[in-house]
DNA sequence: GATTGGATCTACT
DNA sequence: GTAGATCCAATCG
């Protein structure tokens, strides 16, 4: 599928200077792209989270500033890559102004272009798995540390937007957060195949593994 | 320097 | 429903 992207479709940074609530909520439908050289690939937004301020217990910025964490004091319409689970990227963007911790979880996306790329890059071929969950998204479209801190305005990512009438859109809590999963700040596509319903806000229920500490662990 | 826990995913029971 | 993989960053000493 051939996906041609005009430059004026492409969100300046206007868009991400708003409230972090209304980004997260325009964000399904639009389009994320990334440029590896000749490789591009791109997928549509299906599903958003908002981490907003040190307020947020479940934010990164919740215990203040750390070089981790830096990009998202930086200036809106960039990227906070960081890694998690010692296995998994995760994308997020930006939002409001600078000096103020917050950014937009990009959740799931529905594979648009470049999805032999993709495939080659998970190991999994069915469509709706693609990039359905934020580890999944970023291995998809190669998204890793390097892109850490990178403008959304291009030229190695961007995301823009469709003719389309904007879809849509449901909220609900959180996913995979312990404390602020209440707050309804989990924006998707309802009914979506490709929207990670699974599981919904499980992860509050499991217990620690106290199994997870060291003893006769190889690590 | 060592320890701890995490904005996850998958396979297995 | 549960457990294991996997490793970085924050925290504690």
């Amino acid at each position: 599928m051939v996906w041609v992207f005009a430059a004026n479709d492409v969100l300046g940074q206007d868009f991400y200077a708003r409230s972090t609530l209304r980004v997260a909520g325009e964000l399904p439908g639009m389009y994320v792209v990334v440029k590896e050289g000749r490789r591009v690939t791109a997928g549509k937004i299906i599903e958003t989270e908002a981490y907003i301020g040190e307020e947020d217990p479940a934010c990164h910025a919740h215990r203040g500033r750390t070089p981790r964490n830096a990009v998202m004091y930086g200036p809106p319409g960039h990227a906070y890559v960081y890694f998690t689970y010692g296995n998994h990227f995760m994308l997020n963007i930006v939002t409001e102004h600078e000096g103020f911790p917050a950014a937009v979880l990009i959740r799931a996306l529905e594979p648009v272009t470049g999805i032999c790329w993709m495939i080659d890059r998970r190991g999994v071929e069915d469509p709706n798995r693609l990039c359905r969950g934020p580890g999944n998204l970023t291995a998809a479209l190669g998204i890793d540390r390097s892109f850490n801190g990178l403008s959304l305005a291009g030229p190695r990512i961007f995301v823009c937007r469709d003719n389309a009438p904007s879809p849509c859109v449901q909220t609900t809590g959180r996913v995979g957060v312990n404390e602020g999963s209440d707050r309804p700040w989990r924006f998707f596509i309802p009914n979506h195949p490709g929207v990670s319903a699974y599981r919904m806000g499980t992860k509050a229920m499991r217990k620690k593994p106290e199994s997870r500490k060291r003893e006769g662990k190889t690590r």
